[in-house]
DNA sequence: TTGTAGGCGTTATCAA
DNA sequence: TTGATAACGCCTACAA
């Protein structure tokens, strides 16, 4: 293995000042550079990680903690796992992928260790177990998702609210005066998972603020719960003509049952889905979905991360950031005008 | 930080004692080993990676190397690589994560830094730039894929010879004599993509062996190639009751311009596709489908690279492995006997 | 069964 | 602008 030291002696320089040369924390005469440049590609120097993680004290590893199952459509999760790989990169840092088989105690271990500077944690809940210990250990993190309480913590994730809000938008602005919003099942929301009901409740201040006439049903997903949610609907407003659906699973049943009760997408009903654009084209028609980036996230993370890094090595006390990233709409061809009565 | 040294004062012993309790290289009489259990934990105290890796020479840290886009089905990457990650740490082991975008570089570097000890690729092309690069720093390396040249390297892939002949078999059984293979588009054969050609081979020999009569047809997989394959193929062979699928994309448009032409599935035509479980659940009627098992590769791949690592420590030549997984066969809604002429 | 001591390859401090 | 040199925390022959 070729070391500093090697390079140093071919260059007939200290190895500090290859070191130097290296880290471009001091200015190196021109010669010399080159000298140490020539020297580092004859003999094929590679710096050595764990001696560089040893005398620097930093690994230059983040740590990406994916869940095992998930919600979470798990296209989206790869790319965001890889934004967060291609970003860190950019900052000399490689990513550590951790599951959630461990639980804390990865994330704990990892930390400890001194194997990972920092840690992004995917999929977080509202009440996380891993958030503890990454304040015992005073971890510089980022969580992908919105906990219960972020104190102490840098966030990013996507502004449900204003996807819920963008959605009610639409279809007030195509005509519609009675909407449904079809939601997770009540399991979902009983353990209060945030992006549900931040989607909800986005929806609901909008609908009300547009004067909409508007309907919360929770619904399971399964064909059959859909079929006894969209007949409920039906039975309290027989008027709806515009669905919001949140729940990925409803959407194919929602859209088999309007069609088998009569009613032609978008000329009878709008449909609009809260899902990622991939699966939003998959259906037929094709619909008009509202999602946020996914890319962004992971670069988001990064980004917080690596600041609270530098933080923690400037003995300066981090800023918690909290970035709600901004769905955008795409409309498809799942809503149209309303009906006329 | 808690040192070694810091658990040893505690425990009133040597450091290099503590060293040795934790490696379990030689044996530590039961009572300091107590003692100095205890201070572990009374001190909280974690290894060092860092210093571990330094003075080990050893990183317990292998890559995976994941492509950036690729004609794999994301979620079944990404099980593999949780597959990997998981197994990985049955031996110790973390794992991490690179993308493609460094190409060949990415390798070189974490393997010449002795970041990683070891390194898994995925989803590897015939003429891989990267396996040069594994073959000159001499890394441990498992594959993922079956490469052209195989030659001191430990490869796992699908054995998809087999899967195109189980095809064969089940459409034989069930009476079926005149049957199309519709493949990729013909790009993905050109540039000889192993996995597209085995299939083919092992369906063709395995229908030769049948008796059958039989198409293989390249498709792009848009519903205009997929209209016009089957209508080539209908022209052809009127007599085709049987369909071999692989290219993913290609199923929806065959599924839905059988039905357009009056041919009900399965009554009057057969369809089977080599493609994962989930996405044959996906389709209507649910399609019987062959495919291979995805944490078995992740598994057996980490066992690979294992293995390479001890024996580039002790110094050995490294077997080449080649493991090929056979497929498995699971009957939906989508084939059954041949019709009567 | 336990202790001593040297070394792993870099970084960073202190001098020059 | 450059050089010595002492950490960094752990591993492992070698000694006892």
């Amino acid at each position: 293995m070729v070391t500093l030291a090697d390079v140093a002696r071919h260059a007939g320089v200290s190895s500090s000042t290859v070191s130097y040369a290296l880290s471009g924390k001091r200015s190196i005469s021109r010669e010399t550079r080159l000298r140490i440049e020539r020297a580092i590609t004859d003999l094929g120097y590679h710096p050595n990680a764990g001696a560089r993680a040893l005398a620097g004290k930093r690994s230059h590893i983040i740590a990406l903690v994916v869940p095992l199952h998930t919600e979470v459509y798990v296209p989206t999760m790869m790319e965001i796992a890889i934004a967060v790989t291609v970003a860190a990169r950019e900052h000399g840092y490689d990513v550590l992928l951790l599951t959630n088989d461990e639980g804390p105690d990865g994330v704990q271990r990892v930390a400890a260790s001194g194997l990972a500077d920092g840690v992004i944690l995917m999929d977080v809940r509202l009440d996380d177990d891993r958030i503890p210990v990454l304040h015992a250990q005073r971890t510089p993190a980022a969580l992908i998702g919105l906990p219960d309480d972020p104190g102490g913590l840098s966030c990013v994730d996507h502004d449900f609210a204003a996807a819920g809000a963008l959605c009610a938008d639409h279809l007030a602005d195509l005509g519609h005066r009675d909407i449904a919003f079809i939601g997770y099942g009540s399991a979902v929301y009983r353990r209060h998972a945030g992006y549900a009901e931040r989607t909800v409740n986005g929806f609901r201040d909008r609908a009300q603020h547009r004067g909409l006439r508007f309907l919360h049903r929770p619904c399971e997903g399964s064909y059959e719960s859909t079929a006894g949610t969209l007949a409920r609907i039906l039975a309290d407003r027989p008027d709806t003509t515009g669905f919001v659906v949140q729940n990925e699973a409803a959407i194919g049943p929602l859209l088999s049952l309007l069609r088998a009760s009569g009613r032609t997408v978008p000329e009878d009903a709008s449909v609009i889905a809260v899902c990622p654009d991939q699966l939003a084209e998959q259906h037929s028609p094709r619909l008009t979905s509202v999602t946020g980036p996914k890319k962004e996230l992971g670069q988001v993370a990064v980004e917080q991360v690596m600041a609270r890094i530098a933080a923690l090595a400037a003995g300066a006390e981090p800023e918690d950031e909290l970035a709600l990233m901004p769905p955008e709409l795409v409309v498809r061809e799942s809503t149209g005008p309303a009906p006329h009565r």
